[in-house]
DNA sequence: CTGGAGGATCTTTTT
DNA sequence: GATCCTCCAG
């Protein structure tokens, strides 16, 4: 069966309901229980069919709450309480969005068409302003600034104003702009105190500045796709009014991670139909330094008086050692609403605990393990390694390198970040937009073709004066003899090259444009004649660019894509051991999971501990407490005594959550021999510290 | 305007 | 150890 989109403007309420005679819904309602709710626990099942008011499901680690969610919405559809195209449902990534549309189809059978409001908080965000950016002073085909391009343009400004970017980094005032944002805060409304903290009280300036330079390109940042759909609420009642109106039921997953933005935004929407379900789990809220706020889940009750709450406290993932474990530690938090996951399982084997002497050793173990438990028979992919930060990675890479064990990494450098990757997609953007000025800087002199920053600089100069952008400026100067002979010349053939390029856009495959492009403006070339190690991996790079291209109907839905998903999925088919930080592991889960690094410093992380005080620490225990959960049988927690960092030789104390961690669940492991054997005896408080050794 | 040498700074997590 | 930036000679 398939769901029939519905037309966007249709908002009668009174319409009748989609469920038609003889459909699969329709008569599944009628043998009285329908098959998807067949399976589910009693508090599954209520927060399955607690569709009206307001509801906040808290839902533990492995508690089933993706099957919850996947089936609320199934429920609704089936039982026509709203068209695809009345349900707002948001999650936090956009690979989560698209399981969420694949399952419901399985669910009730057949594809889900229309649900259009399926996506991220920054995916519907583009849309919602796509379709009013003239209330947010921008024109509908805006571009999307990446954090890449937003620094680039901080930049300009701090130079403009003379600021000294080594005292005051062009970063710091980004994420200070990033954080506003994420608090719902427009430049009129930031605080006083906090306007002051950059740049000798500039700060609040800067950022005012900034946004309208963001209106003058047409562009929005990550923060604005939120922010101006927010203000546009708030300033326009008659279009906050329509959305009320359109979302009869609204679903939020991982609610614990949501910032201020995104909790105004949801307020104010709610308020239409009040049937909103957030779903969410305060002990999993890993993103604070992103500005997410656990306030949000501890205080919805407060928000949304009448709220239903459900916990959700059967687990069904882990062994009950693992979740013995997890459960001892989160315990140690103060700051959380309670939960206590219980398992049916009997089988288990507790978590170990393992020291080490060194990073490379704690490597070598990890990859020893991994190998014999191949040998078992075990599947690589049902492997991970979690770590807390990416520069832990690559004694781990080195090692299944020389063992030749397959490995991917997770979330690591990002395809779309990759400079070669920007720099195709900036000659891209330009055929599409020739007035994306951050785009045309970016490749003007790449490959170098003799136009250097003088040249650019008289181009801007140019273009601020005539108000045109950058392109239209170099066109007008490219056929005057402002600039030198020879740049001129070059300025001359780039410009010609866009224009036939943009000429051949509509009769070319977009794919085949690309290769065009990426050909004859010697960007190509330009790598080809490059003869360090890592030129030919760009190639290789460029080529997977041409061919994830063909996805895609065309270059503009190409792009606009890509504005928002900033990577592209890898095939979970190979067999391989996964590589991962903590962060990126959220939602995952393995049968074996190795936790290294548990180290003072590095975890808990000394900047957290600095910058949030308890609260930060509180945050580390939860990240902590998300690693140990992600296992299924196994769980494998390791230190090394000594580490290389900058490759400086540190020393460090075992992190204090293995010393949180309950005795009863926890199997120490002797020391490998290979430095002399410091054999440990049994399990107790700061057991590790009186092991640790000075600095070699 | 280009390219290379030398220097500073870094590494938490990312939609 | 790597990358990014600045400075200087051609």
């Amino acid at each position: 069966m398939t769901i029939k989109p519905i037309d966007l403007d249709d908002f009668d309420d009174d319409a009748p309901r989609p469920v038609k005679p003889g459909s699969l819904s329709a008569r599944a309602l009628a043998q009285g229980e329908p098959a998807y709710l067949k399976g589910l626990n009693a508090e599954q099942r209520a927060a399955v069919e607690t569709t009206d008011g307001p509801l906040l499901v808290l839902a533990g680690a492995g508690t089933g709450k993706t099957r919850v969610l996947t089936t609320r919405l199934a429920h609704i559809l089936a039982t026509g309480k709203a068209w695809p195209g009345q349900i707002l449902a948001v999650t936090f990534t956009n690979k989560a969005a698209r399981e969420m549309k694949d399952r419901i189809g399985a669910l009730i059978g057949g594809v889900v068409e229309g649900m259009t409001w399926l996506g991220t908080f920054h995916a519907i965000g583009v849309k919602i302003l796509r379709n009013h950016a003239e209330l947010a002073g921008l024109r509908s085909g805006f571009s999307i600034l990446d954090t890449d391009d937003q620094i680039r343009l901080l930049k300009q400004l701090l130079e403009a104003h003379d600021i000294d970017e080594k005292r005051w980094p062009a970063r710091q005032l980004a994420s200070l702009i990033d954080g506003w944002k994420n608090r719902g805060l427009t430049p009129e409304k930031i605080p006083a105190g906090e306007a002051h903290g950059f740049a000798n009280g500039l700060g609040g300036k800067l950022y005012a500045e900034y946004q309208q330079r963001l209106k003058v390109v047409n562009a929005a940042d990550f923060g604005d796709l939120l922010l101006e759909v927010l203000r546009i609420f708030q300033e326009h009642p008659d279009v906050l009014k329509e959305y009320q109106r359109r979302f009869k039921y609204m679903l939020v997953d991982k609610y614990q991670d949501t910032n201020v933005a995104q909790y105004l935004w949801l307020r104010l929407l709610a308020q239409g139909h009040r049937n909103i379900c957030c779903v969410g789990d305060d002990d999993q809220s890993i993103y604070g330094w992103r500005g997410a706020e656990v306030d949000n889940i501890l205080r919805f009750e407060k928000d949304f008086p009448g709220a239903k709450v459900i916990r959700l406290e059967r687990n069904y993932r882990s062994t009950p050692d693992i979740l013995g474990a997890a459960s001892g530690l989160i315990a140690k938090n103060e700051s959380r609403l309670g939960k206590t996951l219980r398992t049916d399982r009997e089988e288990s084997e507790p978590v170990t605990v393992r020291s080490h002497w060194d990073g490379d050793e704690e490597a070598r173990t990890i990859g020893d393990d991994i190998e014999s438990f191949q040998r078992k028979g075990d599947r690589l992919n049902d492997m991970a390694i979690l770590v807390r930060a990416s520069f832990q990675m690559r004694s781990f890479e080195d090692r299944f390198i020389t063992l030749g064990v397959p490995y991917r990494v997770v979330g690591g450098p990002r395809f779309y970040e990759r400079a070669e990757i920007r720099d195709a997609l900036a000659y891209l953007k330009i055929i599409a937009s020739p007035d994306n000025d951050l785009a045309f800087e970016r490749i003007i002199n790449t490959p170098k073709r003799g136009i250097g920053d003088t040249s650019v600089k008289r181009m801007h100069g140019h273009a601020r004066s005539q108000g045109i952008s950058l392109y239209r400026a170099a066109e007008a100067l490219s056929l005057t003899d402002e600039l030198p002979n020879k740049t001129r010349a070059a300025l001359r053939a780039l410009m010609d090259s866009f224009s036939r390029w943009r000429q051949s856009m509509d009769g070319l495959p977009h794919t085949e444009l690309a290769e065009i492009v990426l050909d004859e403006s010697g960007y190509t070339a330009m790598w080809q004649n490059d003869k360090s190690p890592e030129a030919e991996g760009r190639l290789e790079n460029l080529k997977e660019l041409v061919r994830s291209m063909g996805e895609f109907e065309n270059l503009l839905g190409f792009l606009e894509h890509i504005s928002l998903v900033m990577d592209v999925e890898q095939s979970p088919d190979d067999d391989k051991v996964n590589i991962m930080t903590l962060h990126a592991a959220k939602g995952l889960e393995f049968g074996t999971v190795f936790l290294p690094g548990w180290e003072e410093g590095l975890f808990p992380h000394q900047r957290a501990l600095d910058e949030k005080g308890r609260a930060g620490l509180e945050e580390e225990r939860r990240l902590a407490y998300v690693g140990i959960t992600r296992a299924k049988r196994r769980a494998f927690i390791s230190f090394a005594q000594n580490r290389r960092v900058h490759n400086l030789w540190q020393s460090a104390l075992p992190s204090r959550f293995i010393d949180e961690l309950p005795e009863s669940h926890v199997e120490v492991a002797p020391m490998s021999t290979s430095y002399g054997g410091y054999g440990l005896g049994s399990y107790g408080k700061s057991r590790f510290e009186e092991q640790s050794f000075t600095n070699t």
